[in-house]
Formats: C-alpha cells, structure tokens, sequence
DNA sequence: CCTAAAGGCAACTAGGAGGTTGCATAAATG
DNA sequence: CATTTATGCAACCTCCTAGTTGCCTTTAGG
C-alpha cells in the first residue's frame, strides 16, 4: 500500500490564515519559496544547494510548507520534484489587505472626527 | 532605572519579515490583532475578555506582538495600553505583494513561451 | 491605612520546532 | 548484478512556545 497521494484531508488552503503566518516564519522556508516561485519545480537534492543544512533539514522545510499548502510535491523517477503553490500565499496577502484596510479606516474616522 | 522605553535594539521594523510572519501565525494573536485594528488602545483586562486563557496567556501574546513591533504598549496609571502599529504588517504586505508578482511575472513568460 | 483592581515576575509543565545522524529503500547506470 | 544518486524513516537532542499557577508590587478609592 503505497499511500502517497498528497494527505489532503489535514489543512489545505482553509480560510484559516494562522497555519499559512506559521509556516512563513522562518527564514529557509522563505528563501524556498523565493527560490521556487519562478514557477519552475525542483528535487530536494536541488533546493538543498545553497543552504547551511542538511537535506533532511530542507526536507522537514518542505513537507512544513507543503502542509500549508503552499507547495505541492510530486515524485518523478527516484527524485521527488516541489512546485510552487500560489493558492494560501494570495488568500494570507489579501487576510493583509483587510486588516490594513480596518486600520485605513479607523484613520480616516479619527481624522474626521478631529477635523469635526 | 525606570528603562521601559520599549527594547529597540532588538528586532524593530527591520526589512527582515520571518519574525513578524511567527508572531502572526497564531489565532489567538491574530485575534488580537483584529480588536487593536480599530486603532483604539486597551489595556491588558479588556484585551483579555473574551478568551479562553489566563490572563498571563494573554500577555505572553502580546509581548510576542510587541517584539515583533506590531503593537505598542504604554502605562497609564496602573493599567498598561497596547495599541497597534501599522508598520511591520504593512512591510509583509508588500512582501507578500512582491512574492506574488515574482508569481505573475513567471505565468506570464510561461504564457508567452507557449503562445510563441 | 486598607482593600480591591491591574499587572509584573518567576517557576514549572508539556509539547512542538529545528536540526542532526544513521540506516534502509528505490531508481538510474554501466 | 553492483553502484551511485536521491530519498525516506526513525531516533535523538536542544530550545522555544503556549499555557498554567502562585506570589509580589503598584495604584485607585474610600
């Protein structure tokens, strides 16, 4: 029984923001997705270039992120390859773009009110 | 030695976004969040009404908060007044906004590639 | 002064995060 | 088939985090 699907039933892309803030607080994942976020999908072996660790510790990075939703993983041959999932990145920049918006407009009713 | 001023050498609105994404990747802070938003400032009892947790739970989240700059604290009398500082959310932000546009950007090559 | 309200500080627990090492497995290659 | 390459799995360690409790300090009000 070889179950390596992708573990869906866990946390996807949920209206839940917290899981995504999460797994972007760390350096190495952000330098991840910043490698991986020209679209191009690459194998562990490949994204473990670069970085102060060892594979192992840029692979528990990676099934971190990829538990957010944020990459999807997909084995071709004996390499397994990550891809960049835009999906929970745009849902948390626009969960951003409604609490500065709340901010915008208790500014402007302050400013109002003290122009009253 | 009344040194409260508020512990800048540590880390500030630094261009560095990991540590403001850690302290947003929590329900609780981000609910906190969501009540400061309104720019009006509470003091550590109101801000704790309305959660499941102690009192001294809810403070360790804000200290959290406030390392990261989100929220400031001040001392009114005997009460102590966080407020919410709109610098370090709207940093990741644009972060985020560059990470999505370094995502747009590739569609589009991929798009014209295949269209060529 | 005495009391109640609001916090701060310190200790303690349980669990998860980040990272390592060692070994086992699967696949491409000669 | 033997070997190298690319991973996976499991155990282990250390440190941080989330949360609690208990007690001490400061302040507002009678």
């Amino acid at each position: 029984m070889s179950m390596l699907e992708s573990n869906p039933p866990s946390s996807p892309t949920q209206g839940n923001p917290a899981p995504v803030f999460a797994a972007l607080g760390d350096p190495t994942r952000l330098a991840l997705i910043s490698r991986l976020g020209d679209g191009q999908a690459r194998s562990i072996a490949q994204l473990s270039n670069g970085f102060e660790l060892t594979r192992q510790g840029v692979t528990k990075h990676l099934r971190v992120l990829e538990e957010a939703g944020i990459v999807a993983s997909s084995r071709v041959g004996r390499e397994n390859h990550f891809s960049y999932v835009p999906e929970p990145i745009e849902g948390v920049r626009s969960y951003l773009d409604s609490v500065c918006e709340q901010w915008d407009d208790a500014l402007s009713r302050l400013k109002a009110f003290v122009e009253s």
